[in-house]
RNA sequence: GGCGAUAUAGCCAAGUGGUAAGGCACGAGUCUGCAAAACUCUGAUCCCCGGUUCGAAUCCGGGUGUCGCCUCCA
């Protein structure tokens, strides 16, 4: 079945072919470390993983490269400010190279948790500084870069066109700008790609132009190119990359060889919370260890992600986190019930739900059209091994972990524990006079008691 | 000022020309000592106005609202 993604570049819905037949090349604007991941950056990878586990259901072999950015990236995309790295490092009193490693390991111990899969490398910016020095070579020898006196500037008006993702143009940049352009660019839109240390600076090396250190767009730049080559086939990040950054790395990969360097650019929307984008400034952060606080683990925020598509902004509330929960429970338990039983399904039911996720996943990464597949084979009024097993290999795209039980069973305090225990005496002796008062104690000490036919459960509320 | 997105039941959200997927909540029922959980059943003509069409949530034109980027941020 053919595979449909959405093309940023040409705006359209296209069928996806690969440069190669049976392997496809893709590179993720990974995250800058400086601070820990919050539940909007983790919107974009969870994107990322469910592109990966897409290209896998439908027989593709993968070569996936993300960046770690580690230096260079300024507080500004255009260029302004400081260093984020350096930044971070002077709020924290430790060396920005520290912060650096300190903030990658949470990341990916954070990919882990939310069951993503991960690229086959994992690039660190810091550790590429000759491959990147290669490549702004390059572009000056071809003629697309200038200098100023700090600075080594990408020369857009070389291009035959800049602004070919987002329709911006040196014209409609200036005269929105609410900032002051550097007096020494010669375009509005004109970007740093190697930029002079300035003394006493925390992160530099020594280069073709004395110490310096990269612009943030060229490192994606150079670091896809080595490991992908010229062209590669498809691009992923934020929504929010498409004006600047990827426009850069068009620019400079143009610059380089000529070359647009991937042939499908894909997007994630925004996550917004309560309505409003989720940013410091309205102190409206979540991190994946907020959600745990409030009893929510990273595969019920996994789940609360698939009621979208990823084109689409999402509003994230608690109310929303609570009802993704409820029903990845419940999916859970409707796997089970499947497990357990050994009724006959018809085949041509298990192949018509097939070609029906298949056809969800395929347009576009359609998940929340393919969640309702899910949810009919769950519901399915009889119970079948066949159709577990069907939803089992739904899960290698969904990623959900569904055959897993939570590790979230905390610890109970002993004396809970033994008001557990004597209400359930109580019970035995149909004493429920004595049995409700215990369980109203039980609520005073934070938990839930649920009676079922194999005993009682017990929840944190 | 420039660029872009979006408007579908109480909430979240699919659906891009043929008569509205799914999830959550509410309500009813089954089960249960009770409660909870679980399971079953139940709801919308798609922001407004005009047009195209045999037929539009879906296309076109005009409004209105909301949101985002251009400064932190995926």
């Amino acid at each position: 079945m053919e595979l449909s993604i959405y093309n940023t570049l040409t705006r359209d819905k296209q069928v996806f072919k690969p440069i190669h037949e049976k392997e496809v090349k893709i590179y993720t604007c990974g995250p800058t470390v400086y601070d820990f991941a919050h539940i909007g950056n983790l919107r974009a990878y969870l994107f990322m993983d469910t592109l990966r586990r897409v290209l896998k259901y439908n027989g593709y072999r993968i070569k996936h490269v993300m960046n770690i950015t580690d230096v260079g990236h300024l507080v500004s995309d255009a260029d302004e400010g400081e260093d984020k790295m350096i930044k971070a490092a002077r709020r924290e009193h430790k060396d920005p190279f520290k912060i650096a490693d300190f903030y990658t390991n949470i990341f990916l111990e954070d990919m882990k948790k939310l069951n993503i899969d991960m690229p086959d490398v994992i690039a660190r910016a810091t550790e590429h500084i000759k491959v990147m020095e290669e490549y702004v070579k390059k572009i000056i020898e071809n003629g697309y870069a200038y200098e100023t006196e700090n600075t080594i500037y990408f020369d857009t008006s070389k291009l035959d066109k800049y602004g070919v993702l987002s329709n911006i143009n040196a014209e409609n940049q200036i005269a929105g700008a609410r900032v002051e352009f550097d007096k020494n660019k010669k375009n509005a839109t004109d970007f740093a790609i190697w930029i002079k240390a300035p003394k006493n600076h925390l992160m530099k090396w020594d280069t073709f132009w004395g110490e310096c250190y990269p612009g943030w767009h060229l490192e994606c730049s150079a670091m896809s190119n080595k490991y992908l080559g010229d062209e590669f086939d498809i691009h992923t990040g934020g929504i929010d990359h498409i004006p600047v950054h990827h426009e850069n790395e068009i620019a400079q990969g143009k610059g380089y060889c000529g070359k647009i360097p991937a042939h499908y650019w894909m997007h994630v929307e925004f996550l917004q919370v309560d309505g409003k984008k989720m940013s410091k400034s309205l102190n409206n952060l979540y991190t994946l260890k907020d959600l745990k606080e409030k009893g929510y683990s990273p595969l019920d925020y996994k789940m609360f992600n698939f009621a979208s598509h990823y084109r689409k902004k999402i509003n994230f509330t608690w109310e929303a986190l609570d009802t993704a929960k409820i029903s990845l429970k419940r999916l859970k338990e409707g796997l089970k019930k499947h497990q357990e039983g050994n009724e006959q399904i018809e085949e041509n039911v298990i192949n018509d739900y097939e070609q029906k996720f298949m056809e969800a996943i395929n347009d576009d990464l359609n998940m929340p059209l393919a969640m309702s597949v899910v949810w009919d084979i769950v519901r399915y009024p009889k119970k079948s091994i066949q159709l577990s097993n069907l939803l089992l290999k739904f899960d290698e795209v969904l990623g959900l972990q569904l055959d897993k039980d939570e590790e979230f069973s905390e610890e109970i305090p002993n004396e809970v524990q033994e008001l557990i225990n004597k209400r359930e005496i109580a019970r035995k002796e149909k004493n429920w006079d004595l049995s409700d008062k215990l369980r109203e104690q039980i609520s005073l000490q934070g938990y839930i008691v649920k009676d079922t036919k194999d005993g009682a459960i017990i929840e944190k509320i």
